[in-house]
DNA sequence: ATGAAAGCGCTAACAG
DNA sequence: CTGTTAGCGCTTTCAT
């Protein structure tokens, strides 16, 4: 039978205090005295002693706990993200709670109605699928932070850079590289989700712009956002009588599962095919060749959703929502041009 | 001003019953009238009621989460095994915390003394650094299950597969591809890194069965496990008045990165120069060549490590340490063979 | 099968 | 600056 974990009164009694003197030293609370604070901090020392956190959460209406809801773990920009979620949280003393959603509606709608199976202080969401509308009277005070895509109609707090903008860029990148036949990888059925749409919207302007019309062939749907959708994918745009000079994938994982079906069939990138994604995850610096792709400022869109749940807890819980729009750099590499 | 989270009582005086029966309707305590139940339930969904859960963990001393310790969560490898925890916990209705140690003894001393800022039922470790005797009288009577590496001594539960036999199995498998000149990526300079001394161990066990010597000039130490170090090990090999004709990496982001600079500077793989890796994540599938890896059953790791919490935590918390072996496969791609 | 009462370990509000 | 009291919302005995 292993010692029982001490408690506050334990602490207290040792140091021939009271149980609140002590919970003050534990605090911070300023008006201690150094004697008194030394001589708790010795019997907290002494006992080993570590704050019951539900009892604190129970007593103090503060779990300490933060969610990220994030669609998938295992797809890197996600874990990266989350890397530096739990990072900007450290600077407050929360933990962050990482819960996938799949990014399907009824996940999302889980984690802004607060029904995960826990208590926490507040949500960062990374939404897929979800509407505005979806999230009108959402039964759950929560503070709720969303990222990923700037959303139409404001109805929480938002951080995120600007898809349109950021597929207009890399579009006109490709034409500027001289390709005509520009082709996009990862269209979606459901027209709920933001990323496909807004990034389609960026292209098809480009391609307007440039006075060119967006070819049907060229726009190839996906299921998912993984590698092996974009090697399908890739595949098929091959098979096309004219093929196109240049591929705009809407993540780096569809664009590496493109390039890895290019490389495997002997179709030579940037030289016969051009190659672009979104989101700039560690692997796209290392293919073969390496992937001209957007990088979000993912650090500040970490810090920025953590620091505005922050404003939102000390009180401010009134003011409208919101909007932060964050940066972005076309990060030119030899998957286009061969500088 | 939001309508007030309802409580157990709420319910209760809505359902007409005690505030016990409603915790048993929750808590599916088998004795309950059909009757009872329905009425509580109908209450329950009407108040939109959800358990605060610090209450439910103070009063029952079970928190409901589990800790998952990592080295790092932006390495591939660890978001994959951290989504299959998940899966494995989810059966147990536990929620995860992901905790980052960046592989450091004092990170992991934290860790294995339950000095998290949170209250966990069980806490699986993948281990880096620590060693057998820094385990012996922890400070935390938490169940603990070890995952990484079979450690020598064991006096905590463990799951990991055979490093050592996987390296000779890696070494062999380039050795009957007809190299001689097999150098290694990712030695440690601290020995108390047992993923990389291990893996040494059957790569110099499998050089030594075949009657070759190790050379010190093809065994290149790395300071970190990431896809950049790979690349300058691997520019480091090249510069050898005799390169050598195949390298086993001691993870795939080494072996990755070392990949992109075979293939920046033009030495092809596996006709120049094989390469192997450890570990099979996803990308290792897409590279060009697709590399040849270690795959371990992640899957079981993660479903063994949560069970054997489950076991612990249902009172078995005295038998000796339980050791569980998991599988690996050699996958071979085209980095080593061109099949 | 259901209810009443106690108490988990902490913080908050107030008193001194 | 420190102590006292009450109570957070639930589960757990123990009765009935």
């Amino acid at each position: 039978m292993p010692p029982a974990r001490p408690r506050l009164s334990d602490v207290a009694a040792l140091a021939g205090v009271s149980q609140k003197t002590v919970s003050n030293v534990i605090n911070d609370y300023p008006h201690v005295t150094e004697r008194t604070r030394l001589k708790v901090e010795a019997a907290l020392r002494e006992l080993n002693y570590r704050v019951n956190i539900p009892a604190r959460s129970l007593a103090s209406g503060r779990t300490g706990f933060i969610a990220l809801a994030v669609p998938s773990l295992d797809n890197p920009y996600f874990s990266e993200l989350a890397v530096h979620v739990m990072a900007a949280a450290a600077a407050y003393r929360w933990t962050v709670l990482i819960e996938q959603t799949g990014g399907s509606p009824d996940a999302e709608t889980l984690v802004v109605d607060g029904a995960m199976p826990y208590l926490v202080d507040g949500i960062v969401l990374h939404l897929r699928s979800l509407t505005p509308a979806d999230l009108r009277n959402r039964s759950d005070s929560t503070p709720l932070v969303l990222i990923g895509e700037k959303t139409p109609h404001h109805i929480a707090d938002y951080v995120a850079g600007d898809s349109v903008q950021a597929a207009y860029d890399l579009t006109t990148h490709l034409l500027r590289t001289g390709r005509t036949r520009v082709a996009v990888i990862g269209i979606e059925r459901d027209t709920r989700f933001a990323t496909s749409t807004l990034r389609f919207e960026g292209y098809r302007r480009a391609l307007a712009d440039a006075g060119i019309d967006v070819r049907d062939d060229y726009v190839v749907p996906v299921e998912r956002f993984q590698r092996e959708n974009g090697a399908i994918a890739m595949g098929s745009l091959l098979a096309l009588p004219e093929p196109p000079d240049a591929v705009l994938c809407f993540n780096d994982l569809l664009a590496l599962g493109a390039l890895s079906h290019l490389n495997t069939v002997g179709v030579a990138v940037p030289r016969d095919v051009a190659l672009a994604g979104f989101d700039d995850i560690d692997e796209s610096a290392y293919s073969s060749p390496p992937l001209t792709t957007i990088a979000w400022d993912t650090k500040a869109i970490a810090e920025r959703a953590v620091a505005l749940l922050a404003e939102r807890l000390s009180g401010d819980s009134d003011s409208p929502p919101r909007e932060i729009s964050v940066d972005y750099t076309v990060v030119q590499r030899q998957s286009t041009t061969l500088s």
